[in-house]
DNA sequence: TTTACCTTTCCTGTTT
DNA sequence: CAAACAGGAAAGGTAA
């Protein structure tokens, strides 16, 4: 079988399983569920959320567990390929001691190494699944390895989908999409009326700069970006909510923000 | 290739 | 005064 190539991970010293951050996690599950047609839905959510310490402590009983007797063996696999073939890549001394080579750092290394593009489209997965926590909290305390690692990404309570259809890149869709996944919103915008609808941009420019990064345009400002925004007035994607700077509200043609529809309980 | 749709860019004026 | 808000006008980009 010829697995997907990950683009994002290869050729990289964090390609050793054991530096994988969630989010690489997450990418190299999702290459492997589109490379077998994997049925997503039967995932255990729980496993989707692990960095790759934990990772690396799944035995195979505990791999085929949380991926089932389908996946759970593929992913087994590939992970031991991955070992072997990028862990002779590791300078396993520099990495015991972070703190040594200031200038050595390089800088994809402590970054996300998933693209853009593929984070856009993990939180738009993210934002469509029903999670069920309490499944989640047991199957995490489950797994014998060390529950701070697997709770570790469970705290910021998300969601995760492998790969349903992926919806379209709008400027409200990328703004909502920011909104529902705390973890890649770094205090850009917050919720005014969680149920309303109602939101509140907190950094613009930087907003704007990401939206801009998104469209390859560097140029991108908040000014501009708000132009978009109040042209989905008529569109009644947004409602107008005056007085108050910097504050919008989602309308009736805007969906896929709703805490039911996201799957967040209440 | 043409078109429709969604911005992006620019601008003038108003409001907070 | 600076930063946002308002929309009109027109150009740009892209996907069908």
């Amino acid at each position: 079988h010829t697995f997907h190539t990950l683009q994002n991970i290869k050729l990289n010293p964090a390609s050793f399983p054991h530096c994988w951050t969630a989010d690489n996690v997450l990418d190299w599950i999702s290459d492997h569920v589109e490379g077998t047609k994997f049925d997503a839905s039967t995932l255990n959510l729980a496993y989707c959320a692990i960095d790759g310490p934990a990772l690396c402590q799944m035995s195979r009983e505990q791999m085929i567990g949380a991926f089932g007797t389908q996946l759970g063996p593929h992913l087994q696999q590939s992970l031991q390929e991955h070992k072997t073939k990028y862990g002779g890549m590791l300078d396993f001394s520099s990495l015991s001691s972070p703190e040594s080579g200031s200038g050595e750092s390089d800088p994809e290394f402590s970054y996300p190494l998933i693209s853009s593009e593929k984070a856009t489209k993990l939180i738009v997965c993210k934002a469509q699944f029903r999670p069920k926590i309490p499944d989640q909290l047991k199957l995490a305390t489950t797994c014998n390895a060390p529950v701070s690692n697997v709770l570790k990404p469970l705290i910021v309570p998300h969601c995760h989908c492998l790969f349903a259809a992926p919806r379209g890149t709008h400027l409200w869709e990328f703004i909502r999409d920011i909104l529902i996944s705390p973890e890649r919103n770094q205090g850009l915008m917050k919720w005014e009326d969680r149920r309303e609808g109602v939101f509140k941009f907190l950094k613009s420019e930087a907003v704007a700069q990401m939206w801009g990064q998104k469209k390859k345009n560097s140029s991108m400002t908040y000014e501009k970006l708000s132009r978009a925004m109040r042209y989905y007035y008529k569109r009644e994607i947004l409602e107008r909510v005056d007085g108050r700077r910097l504050v919008y509200k989602f309308g009736k043609n805007s969906s896929g923000w709703k805490m039911e529809e996201i799957g967040m309980g209440m």
